[in-house]
DNA sequence: AGTGCGACCCGAACGC
DNA sequence: TGCGTTCGGGTCGCAC
């Protein structure tokens, strides 16, 4: 499950075997990948060459030559390089020939996203428009936080996930970010004062900034030509902990939903 | 407008 | 052992 560092760690790695490189052909195995026009796309993306990687939230977006090619990994989506000679693996969809070797993308639950854009529409392409403030970003204030949360009477585990607020956490830093707030998953966003804001945006700019330090969290284990096998689940402090006691105070971790989502808390450090 | 929930997908984990 | 069922995870779309 990518989240802000991951792709963060994608992008680093991406960066260095795959810029210059030309798209001489594509191979479109599972189509619904592609959120645009099948043909389209792979007609408009052969011949262009990757000039830059760059990361907006949870989106790789690659820059071409008259395109970016906006691509969201969701839950399972991973890139690989590999010698075209090697064979073509289950979930593997999406097989760029760059010449020399190939850019797969692979994905167990075919839920990623990839689409193309005109050079002059990206800031206008919607995913992109609506995402918030970057979540390790600096210009992250506690003012902009109470006006987001003002409105909200959702619990702030929920609101952490909105990415048109925060952009970049997902399921596993949400929680890791509130254990570090020490503010409950259930407390509603509205009710939160300055003081919680300034904790999340504390929080949230260590632990991220730290995880990418980590390359990112690998809670699957995967061999993965791209190397990107975070470190940082060796500092996860309540995600996937249930029952583990709490680094402070020794209580028991809870899993509970919110949302629909497995959550995890102390229940005694976050009021 | 804000909120909540099902759909998308498939492998792993679980229950019998 | 082998079957069927449930779950998870990010985001969108639909219903209220």
């Amino acid at each position: 499950m990518p989240e802000l560092p991951e792709v963060e760690t994608v992008k680093n790695t991406l960066k260095k075997q795959i810029l210059g490189k030309k798209i001489n052909n594509i191979k479109s195995l599972y189509s619904g990948i592609i959120a645009t026009d099948k043909d389209e796309f792979c007609k408009n993306i052969v011949n262009q060459e990757f000039l830059d990687i760059k990361r907006r939230g949870k989106f790789l977006i690659f820059v071409l030559n008259d395109y970016y090619l906006v691509s969201h990994l969701r839950m399972e989506g991973k890139f690989f390089i590999k010698n075209s000679s090697m064979p073509i693996v289950k979930h593997e969809h999406l097989i760029f020939d760059l010449g020399d070797c190939d850019l797969r993308y692979h994905d167990t639950r075919k839920f990623g996203v990839m689409k193309i854009v005109k050079k002059e529409d990206l800031y206008n392409t919607e995913e992109i428009k609506k995402q918030g403030i970057e979540a390790n970003s600096d210009k992250l204030t506690v003012k902009y936080l109470k006006d987001k949360f003002k409105s909200k009477n959702m619990p702030i585990k929920t609101v952490l996930l909105d990415q048109e607020i925060i952009s970049g956490l997902g399921n596993i830093y949400a929680d890791e970010v509130l254990y570090k707030s020490r503010i409950n998953p259930l407390k509603k966003a509205k009710e939160l004062n300055d003081k919680d804001c300034e904790n999340i945006i504390a929080s949230s700019k260590i632990i991220l900034d730290k995880a990418i330090k980590e390359g990112g969290t690998t809670i699957k284990s995967y061999t993965s030509s791209l190397g990107v096998t975070g470190n940082y689940q060796n500092y996860l402090e309540v995600h996937k902990k249930e029952g583990m006691p709490c680094n402070s105070c020794g209580t028991k971790i809870k899993r509970i939903k919110v949302g629909g989502r497995s959550t995890y808390f102390c229940e005694k450090c976050q009021k």
